[in-house]
DNA sequence: CTGTTAGCGCATTCAT
DNA sequence: ATGAATGCGCTAACAG
């Protein structure tokens, strides 16, 4: 019931339990003979020995295991950047916890709370913070106790705090996305935004203003509507924005997710895409390439941002009780549009009449 | 750097190490006085105190953590049902582990070791098992191993193996997908398999020879293919059928992802579903709604299962010591065949022809 | 190269 | 109702 314990393995191979340690301890540096190394491993061997971890980790204050907090589990940005987390974690020998916050930040303190329990390693946070002064003073406060504990704290979107991150270029790339759509000759751009408190939604609309701003465009807030990132509140927006009845060409949606809630209303309501209404969303979530027409869409390197992650905290692991490494705070991986089918020079479709 | 310790507390609070535990355990039923537990309380408050869940497992010998085992992260098969079971274990105080084998085995065998390192007090497997003799073999050996540290095993897809389940009616799925598309008039089903050695695999293939059997057909092995319930190889899986040329009117894809790669062949090749093709899936993911024509699959209760194989793990934790709950071993999830626009009866599409 | 020892932070007897 | 003492399994000095 309780498992074999070093002592035990010590006991069989006729070794003390230093001895035993040593050679079962893959970071002991210490010398010992072929000989006794065979014998402790034959008697671990047959005694089907395990480490305890949790006595490990009682005794060197250091654990090998990751949190990793997601917004939306099921959101292919979140499982794929996850991922990516925990493949570059296994291959540095640590787990990762990965909890799903539905987007309550009073889960999400929850987690970090039962994870600081846990004396991980690390925490990293995957998907925007809010803007609020309130939650970002109690995650301040969080990190900070987090830290105290000897954690660190990477953030892998818009944070806000002063906290190491990894995060894709989301202005840059909503500017590039618009202005793709104004090179093809649009000029009534309807934008669907992210809710409206995440950092993450406010860098990709500030790209979207950029690129109207770049093009002498004015910024028509009848335009602009909220879709939760969600697919259901993004064929909502859409729905609200046609029904308001101001005319536009084509839609930029702030994430994949939405951009198809918009396909599904354009099909419902007999609109072609991109000959009626070009479509452009961001991410490049896998499944939006097999849709019809695949869509045109930002990429973020999401595993990629994920190992990054990874690294950057087993680098400040390592640098510990030295200085930090060095380099920025926040890096900012570029990201990338790529043309599909659903963008078009404006057509003379049903919208536009 | 290393945090606040039950000690310092209780200095703080001016009681003894033995009192500030009984407050601050919450599992602690000793009585304590309303005047020293608001003191201990205010200590731990501004000493920012978290409990040391690694210590505090070493002693009791149990920890709050489960690991879910899966093949593949980005599957929303997979993710759904790993949701089910971290917000299940959320809610009874536990963390999950989630680990992405890469459908590797030898992968998923270090994730099972790691975890037993961490001395989680379950670990789930979600996704089936292997059918091969060695591979059987050495699961049962570490599943023993686990036992005998304390942890217990869940399999949330059939493994094969005798240990507690809990799963889809897949056979029965498949069935009724089967009965469906020869209610609708087809008789040349063909049927896009999934990795020959895994279970899940065997008991759809098995559930739509049921149905060909039930209908009279006999089964034609030329209609038949694998494609590895990814998109790409249900796809590739589809190309080979088709270039076979033996005629069929009706796919029966074995999870959803696969019926995808087949919508996206069909369309690359201009044939129409339902007219020229009828498709049908397994599974019933998010996604599958949104395309066009929305798919008809089966549907799994995926969170539900994820849910109920945490319920299981934690009546398995309590009875520990006790005799194990009552109940059948393998508990069977019931599917729903999902009928949407995918499937019609045969025309004189060109696949016909 | 091997062995002895101390103590990580906590829950839990056993006293009081 | 509170406190003192013990040990969970392990690693890391320290001795030899």
């Amino acid at each position: 019931m309780s498992g074999t314990s070093l002592t035990e393995v010590a006991k069989a191979g006729g070794v003390s339990l230093a001895t035993a340690s040593r050679v079962l301890n893959p970071h002991n540096e210490h010398p010992v003979s072929d000989e006794v190394r065979a014998r402790v491993l034959a008697a671990a061997a047959s005694l089907n020995y395990s480490v305890n971890a949790l006595a490990r980790g009682l005794k060197v204050k250091r654990t090998r295991v990751f949190a990793a907090i997601v917004h939306d589990f099921r959101d292919p940005f979140f499982n794929t950047v996850a991922r990516g987390v925990t493949n570059a974690a296994e291959a540095a020998g640590y787990l990762t916890v990965v909890c799903d916050s539905s987007r309550d930040p009073d889960k999400e303190r929850r987690y970090v709370q039962l994870a600081q329990e846990q004396r991980v390693a690390g925490v990293l946070f995957v998907g925007g913070g809010l803007t609020s002064r309130s939650y970002r003073e109690a995650m301040r406060q969080q990190i900070a106790t987090l830290q105290s504990y000897g954690a660190h704290a990477i953030a892998l979107e818009p944070r806000g705090s002063r906290m190491p991150a990894e995060i894709p270029d989301n202005r840059g790339g909503a500017r590039r996305a618009t202005d793709h759509l104004v090179e093809l000759g649009h000029e009534r751009i309807a934008f669907i935004d992210g809710p409206e408190q995440v950092l993450t939604s406010r860098e990709r609309r500030r790209g979207y203003q950029d690129g109207l701003e770049a093009a002498g465009i004015a910024l028509d807030e009848r335009l602009v509507a909220s879709g939760g990132f969600t697919e259901e509140g993004g064929r909502a927006a859409l729905v609200r924005l046609l029904d308001a009845g101001v005319p536009f060409t084509a839609i930029f949606a702030s994430n994949d997710a939405m951009a198809i809630g918009c396909m599904v209303e354009l099909r419902a309501r007999g609109l072609a895409i991109p000959h009626d209404m070009s479509l452009v969303g961001f991410d490049d979530i896998q499944t939006v390439r097999w849709f019809d027409p695949p869509l045109t869409t930002v990429r973020v390197p999401m595993e990629e941002i994920g190992a990054a992650g990874v690294a950057r905290l087993l680098a400040l692991l390592d640098a510990d009780g030295g200085e930090p490494p060095g380099g920025r705070l926040v890096n900012v991986h570029p990201t990338e549009l790529v043309v599909r089918a659903s963008t078009a020079p404006p057509g003379r479709g049903k919208a536009r009449s």
